[in-house]
DNA sequence: GGCATATAGTTGTTTATGCAACTAAACAAA
DNA sequence: TTTGTTTAGTTGCATAAACAACTATATGCC
């Protein structure tokens, strides 16, 4: 009975998601104490660009899961502390290009590090197999409700 | 080899827990729709008074995860909404406890519902075994990291 | 070409988080 | 009792999110 699947005490917590909420936090505590200056939010968008220099803003809104405003102002932040760079598209020109700047580019390699470290902190005792389960879990749940 | 329970691509989505986000904005959503100008993170507050009235904000704290400006302003909010009140502890004149009004109580069963509603709505096609095995792995994590 | 509509990005407002610094009360030790 | 420490809560500041309203450019249709 799919109505059960969840009893009501158990059900504040996923929704909350506390343990997103911690490894986030782990996260930013690791940035913090390797004297790196930027946020968890930060680094996803760098994360993305990473991965594929140049994305537009809207690309990045569909990467990251966040709306245009929350963007903008990501973008901006990163712009202050000279990590990216605006680039007016040639082709379309409502359309902004996000390019990594040399400093940026530079910390790929210790952020992910300290990324993968805290995941292997936070789950350590986990078998394979439940983590494969977890993720294709939480990717149903999203695309549940995308 | 635990160092590669994560391929780094598939690290980035685990930590930002978008289908945690996902969940909460679609509760957010359904509570908008059904008139309810509550914030998830409110109701999150209100879920722990009904279970137990009169906790103090420090319990609060603890039982959602959050640090002590965090409760201080959500339940500033609550007070204007007229949710809860400030009660001064006899016991100990640095503690507050929370009360709900008669106005919160008549919440619990229809916000209830819809947090049922759309937490099977996200579970939809999940199996229950896949369920207990991402509420295990979710809980490991927070213990890891607590 | 000209007009309606869709898309990319920005700005304003409210709510929430994290951290640091602070006040006041409680407690513990001398 | 006095002094030092812990605990409960508040305030200030910076960052971020959601939503609505906005500008500017692109696109599709007549």
């Amino acid at each position: 009975m799919p109505n059960n699947q969840f009893k009501k005490g158990e059900l504040y917590s996923f929704i909350t998601g506390k343990a997103s909420t911690a490894i986030a936090r782990r996260l930013q505590k690791n940035f913090k104490q390797a004297g790196l200056d930027i946020t968890i939010e930060q680094w996803s968008v760098l994360y993305h660009l990473w991965k594929e220099d140049g994305l537009s803003q809207q690309q990045l809104c569909d990467a990251t899961f966040r709306d245009k405003p929350s963007i903008t102002r990501l973008v901006d932040n990163l712009e202050k502390l000279k990590l990216v760079k605006r680039v007016p598209s040639k082709d379309d020109r409502r359309s902004n290009l996000i390019f990594l700047t040399k400093e940026a580019e530079q910390l790929q390699e210790q952020t992910m590090e300290l990324a993968n470290q805290t995941l292997n902190e936070a789950l350590a005792g986990v078998t394979n197999g439940q983590v494969e389960i977890a993720k294709e879990v939480l990717q149903m749940v999203y695309d549940n409700l995308k």
